[in-house]
Formats: C-alpha cells, structure tokens, sequence
DNA sequence: CTCAATCGTTGACAATCTCCACGATATCGG
DNA sequence: CCGATATCGTGGAGATTGTCAACGATTGAG
C-alpha cells in the first residue's frame, strides 16, 4: 500500500513529467516551450493584460521567473508590456497580433502532444480528471505559493 | 474551451508542482528531497535490489541522474549498490536497515504533505484520480522515454 | 510627510533535465 | 574463439527550472 506505483503523488509528477516532454516536443516547430506557452496563452485571454505578479500567481512561479519569460515572448514579438491606466507599478502584459495567431496555433499543436499521452483515455474521463485537477489545484490557491509560508 | 484553466495538461502540471512543493517540505526534517525518496522506496521494495537501469525507467528519468541519486543516498547510508550474481554490468541498490527505517517515516511524512494539497478530495474521488493516472502513466511506458524516441 | 506594502527586476545559487561520450561487460553471429 | 553490437554505469557539458534575497519605483495608509 505503499508501493510508490499505487502512490497519487509520484502519479502526479510521473504524468506531468510525460506531458511536459510530449508537449514541448510538439511545440517544438513553433519555437516555443511549455511554460512559454502557458504564459502567451493568459496574456492571449486576458484582453486588456496581465500584471506578471497575477501571471505568476496563476502558473505557480517565481515572479522573477515572469520576467525571463516575458521578455523571451517580447523578444519574439508575440507580447508586449504595456502600463497600466491606473497605476504605474504593474506592467500589463498582451498578446501581439502576430502573439494571437502563433497561440492558436501552438494551443492545437499542444493538445496533439496531450493526446498523444492521454489517448488511452476517453472524453469522459478526461473530463473526470480535469475535474479532480481542478479541485486539487484550485484547493491551494492562496494557501501555498511559490515562495510562501503554508497558512494553517 | 482554449483556456488555460481547462487544459488538462497545464492542471496536471500545476497539480504536480504544488504536490511537489509540499511533499519536499514535509520530508525536509528527515533531509530527503522527492526526487531521493522515490529511489529509497524503490530500492526498498525490490528485495533483492533494483538495477539503476531500471530505476531510470520506473522514474522517468536519465541513468546519469540516478547515479547523483543513489550517491547520495549511499553516503547518507540509506542504501548500498551490490553486484549482480548473474551480471556483472548492472549495480543493484538495496536499501541498507536503516534505510529501510527512513523510509518507512519518509513515506508517512509525504503522505502528509500529499494530503495537505490533496485533503479536498475524499478517499474514493482519490482512488479515481491514481486509477485515471495510472493509465496515463501506464500507457506510455515504453512509447516515450526519458531521452528516447517516440515510438509511431 | 512618513512608513509599510506592492510590483518588477536583477543576481546568485541549487535542483533538474537533456544529451553525448567513454570504459567495462555481455550477447550474438560466424 | 572472435569480432560486431548492445547494455550498464559513469562523467561532463549545457540548458531549463526552482528558490531566495535584495533593490528602485510606485502606491496607499496614517
């Protein structure tokens, strides 16, 4: 009952393992890396920007690592920062044009590498983990951050 | 149906990290970081020891890694790397008594911190989840490896 | 105005991943 | 037996990621 196999953790990180790689190799052609990606992908969605401090709070990283990211993304002209209307400290990061066009791309290139790892599933049950993952993920947020102390 | 907070990959991810990061700080008393853990306990549960080819390949990472691995654990005095009876290539790492001691509270201390991140979800809805993980896991072994090839 | 908090940034360092090459050993085909 | 090929552990290089501390600019509270 111990037996690492049988263990939801090690599960965890073992599937996320094959996912990250089959995911990175299908973006590989657009030039892009997952964490890449996921930040294009927010700054896609949110239509007036993103602040990187919530950027980081939602993908769970280091807000220095925001900043590595973003200018690699500004660099390939797919986001740029821009300030914000009410107050000069965040820098609101959005999708280029060219950034809306290279992400729905790479959102389709990604979800064949998804695929490719999940295949064995069906729709439902796919949706039966996104569901658990949800909760597991959602459950946390503001109780444990990147660099924060745990709230008990 | 693009977004990033119903991406089944992305949550998987995340999940990972956050269990991750939890799990390290409950096993920090004992001075194991995940990544060893996992070695201890598949050493510990194979008798007879386990080859590190193999414990490569459970894990899902590079040989070149479990050597660091298995160094520090050896000096740790957790575990030992025996000869193979039958093969003289192979180093089979066994987990010394104490070790096996170690992880036996190891393994609780984790359970704990997999439980802080996972405490939303009853008993049930978390055997679904390992089952769903185990496919996704399970299914791919063998069709990507760490540095391997996809096979199709 | 003063002080604490927020945001982005930089820098340093550890941990992890990926890839390549080598020596020792084993296996297979002839 | 012998040579080609494969396996296993190991070492090393370099990229990627994770963690932490500090700083300047800005904001908001008192």
């Amino acid at each position: 009952m111990s037996d690492l196999r049988n263990d939801v953790g090690f599960l965890l990180t073992r599937a996320s393992g094959l996912v990250v790689r089959a995911t990175n190799a299908a973006l590989s052609d657009l030039g892009l890396r997952v964490r890449q990606y996921s930040v294009l992908a927010l700054a896609d969605d949110s239509g007036e920007g993103i602040a990187q401090r919530d950027l980081a709070e939602e993908l769970g990283l280091d807000p220095s690592q925001v900043v590595a990211l973003v200018d690699e993304l500004a660099a390939a002209g797919l986001v740029e920062r821009r300030p914000s209307p009410t107050d000069r400290r965040p820098r609101l990061v959005v999708a280029t044009p060219q950034g809306t066009q290279v992400r729905r791309r790479a959102a389709s290139s990604a979800e064949g590498g998804v695929q490719r790892q999940m295949g064995d599933l069906s729709g439902e049950e796919q949706a039966t983990l996104r569901g658990l993952l949800q909760r597991v993920v959602g459950g946390s947020v503001g109780r444990c951050r990147a660099g924060g102390e745990l709230t008990e």
